[in-house]
DNA sequence: TTCATGCTTCGGTTAACGTCGAACTATGAA
DNA sequence: TTCATAGTTCGACGTTAACCGAAGCATGAA
């Protein structure tokens, strides 16, 4: 008997390799060109116009010119956070590449999930600001008052972030971790400033690189030992 | 450039509706057997078993005989839980069935999910459980003293449940609701109880059904209004 | 031992899908 | 206006995979 939401016609989209490479590369929550994910997923430019017409039909992807340019990304967070069960699963159930590199060590440490900081750190800083009683979780993750003059003492408009859309907070479930990060404004917005403070700096792909002061300030900001 | 572990093969193999539909079924937790599958899915008993060998050599159901009975499961509760999230995507993304029924309703009230309790109810009973301080969130859902005290009230050997390997609290995505519930142990074994004390029972498919008498328990004993 | 039931395996058929070369369209630069 | 670049569309090709009828294997009942 079949009920609820047709789930095949969305797996079958991601169960292709070109097209959840694309995907993944989107994770990062940048816009790419059709030709930039051409060669991320290693096929031409017309295959890859396709499977992007396919995912963009689908609601998957969001397209927008600039130009001669298409740009692609996310249609939303509830993406990424699909392809970061699909990776927890594809861990558990052996469907690893055979050779991992460094590249896999630096996913797990940090990585952008869509708009906001994961892996090891990301789940380290949840964990720090549930102790610190920065965040409190009813329905779900919501702001304290000291957790509000925290992170504005950090820099952040939090007035701003809740007057947009989305939700401030939101767990999110890290695939290498196993545990939640945050996502969420708020996630979003943390991450940003790490970046704008030189802390951290985008990497390879979906890998966020900590300076080692930056790793630092990080851990005394969040009183992580 | 492609890193991290292989979702694509995980994902083809939920892509096919046979299959979703197969492994759908068995998000209720239960065991079921080929005959069983291959009337869910619509196809025949060769059909099944094809995609059963399939699923079960990704390591996505595990099987076991009895006699001439084959009977499969779905390996862990990660695989119920990226069901879910696939069901949400697919929910936003408009990719539903285009009659929905009263079942829809129905699992959105209350449903199982893998063996634990999900939908409106499930939500609910984790939001009173924070709100009644029963837990507290650290690294994951962690019973608190006073939690303790509460579901050993309800008939809960909560010193059993911790000896398992399973973490006795964890959140898991709710996709109608689109917030957490509650899995691990505990909230296996609060399933598990309220079916034992008359409050609910199966129903169709994954539905859980709550008797108007049960609900109102439900409510009374978690401060629900 | 024979028969019934549950299930697997084999082989053939059909449809679907990904791929790319070629041609074309849209946009921007010279 | 011409040329270059980004991207789409079309058609052909090859591969893959789902499906099922038929045959066979494993288990249990009579």
């Amino acid at each position: 008997m079949k009920d609820g939401p047709v789930i095949a016609n969305i797996a079958a989209l991601l169960g292709d390799p070109a097209r959840a490479n694309m995907l993944t590369a989107l994770m990062d929550g940048r816009a790419l060109t059709v030709s930039e994910l051409a060669g991320v997923a290693g096929v031409t430019l017309q295959t890859a116009s396709g499977h992007l017409a396919k995912l963009s039909a689908a609601n998957l992807t969001l397209m927008e010119k600039q130009g001669r340019h298409r740009y692609f990304r996310l249609s939303g967070p509830d993406v990424a956070e699909v392809l970061e069960g699909l990776m927890g699963l594809a861990q558990r159930t052996g469907a690893v590449r055979v050779r991992t590199g460094p590249k896999d060590q630096a996913l797990r440490t940090a990585r952008i999930c869509y708009d906001h900081l994961a892996g090891e750190r990301g789940v380290e800083m949840l964990d720090a600001a549930r102790r610190l009683h920065l965040v409190a979780e009813d329905a779900d993750i919501a702001l304290t008052d000291k957790g509000r003059d925290f992170f504005t003492g950090l820099g952040l408009d939090i007035d701003r972030l809740e007057k947009g859309k989305r939700p401030l907070c939101r767990a999110c479930l890290d695939w290498s971790e196993r545990r939640n990060h945050l996502g969420g404004a708020l996630g979003a917005a943390l991450l940003e400033s790490f970046i704008a403070r030189g802390w951290a700096r985008r990497f390879e792909g979906r890998v966020i690189s900590f300076t080692p002061s930056g790793a630092q300030a990080f851990r005394s900001a969040f009183s992580i030992e």
